[in-house]
DNA sequence: CCGCATACTGTATAAATTTACAGTATGTTA
DNA sequence: TAACATACTGTAAATTTATACAGTATGCGG
């Protein structure tokens, strides 16, 4: 997207605060009003210079035909990731099934997506069998993050711990046991865990 | 809101779906032609129909001028309760802190805020100190739930369960007593925790 | 200095959209 | 059984809205 000039700044973003507050885009009449244009011509101009710079798309001969992206379709929410096959990459379609309308950006860093824990190895970190854990994506943690690694097939959450050359995926129960990952065996960390949600308690 | 015909029900769901995936409200030609009707004017007085029931707002004079409630404005999202002071009712104003971008609805039922746990009182039930508790509004529970309830001033979160005349509440974490409710005493439940969310882990 | 993008005013028109009115048919309520 | 809500078809305005065209002014890169 090229870059936008402090003006059209301000008008994708009196756009955007208008379509959430009303529920809909905007007019370029309802436009220039509240941007105190005495022509209608302006808005038009300003959207056709949005859209000329990707920011926004218009919708040509439509009544309020301004799409904010992110806004339209499914590109809002997160993901919640199921089974995970062998070999295959987490994000893969197949493995993707509900969507949920959470914000991003409410975990730190943003989680790109939910994973359903399988298993009680997490269980005093207070992450119980069928949680949703809110994933943001990194292929690297620091000690003491919550992880989701794989490990060959398996696709697993664990405390991140490094020790001398070995790497240590510590559960939080006593009943499991730390899974020590030596150098040259087949770890990747597929992200890091950013928030837990459980849906019923 | 009176109640609906099915037929309302559908063309209100078909409402909802379309303006989440388009990004603004259809008009009556699109939800005529989506709907399989003839004639625009079916679409009009289905529309009237819901505006006249209260479940939907029409902007009258004005392109896609349907309002579903909640998607406007700041409706959506829960808000979290801070500290309950003394005797105040627990959703005052002065308690709501933050608002988060989740669906109510994607609880069941729906949750009505987010409650801060303080303690660990419910660790074992994966419910741990500053998680945030989904929370349906309701003044009574059932056998096992888990419950917001005010003692007198304080206000708690424990697994409710009821036993001869007594309404015990019951700690998840050995460390903690179970606090009985003798009849007379005054036990306020406040709502059912029907999820939680942990921003951080 | 020229061409071009930005940032507007002002006018006009075609197309999209709302909305009123005239019907038909069916089921429910008083 | 009459009144009324539901659930449509069909036609016709009136109004909203998008969009083209003609200008003015400013700043920027070549």
């Amino acid at each position: 997207m090229l870059s936008l000039t402090d003006r059209q700044r301000q008008i994708l973003d009196w756009i955007r605060q208008e379509t959430e507050r009303s529920g809909r885009p905007p007019t370029r009449a309802e436009l220039a009003a509240a941007l105190g244009f005495r022509s209608i011509n302006a808005a038009e101009e300003h959207l056709r210079a949005l859209a000329r710079k990707g920011a926004i798309r218009l919708i040509p001969g439509s009544a309020r035909g301004i799409q904010l992206p992110g806004e339209a379709a499914g590109e809002t929410g997160l993901w919640v990731v199921g089974r995970v096959a062998a070999g295959q990459p987490i994000l893969a379609r197949e493995h993707l099934t509900v969507r949920h309308p959470i914000d991003p950006r409410m975990f730190r860093p943003a989680a790109d997506y939910l994973l359903t824990v399988s298993g009680e190895s997490m269980r005093d970190a207070g992450i119980l069998d069928g949680d949703l854990l809110a994933v943001h994506k990194s292929p690297e943690a620091r000690e003491g993050q919550i992880v989701v690694a794989r490990l060959g097939d398996e696709v697993t959450v664990k405390r991140f711990s490094r020790r001398q050359d070995a790497v240590w995926l510590l559960p939080e129960n006593p009943a499991y046991q730390p899974i020590v990952v030596h150098p040259g065996d087949e770890l990747v960390i597929e992200g890091i865990g950013v928030g837990v949600l459980r849906l019923g308690t």
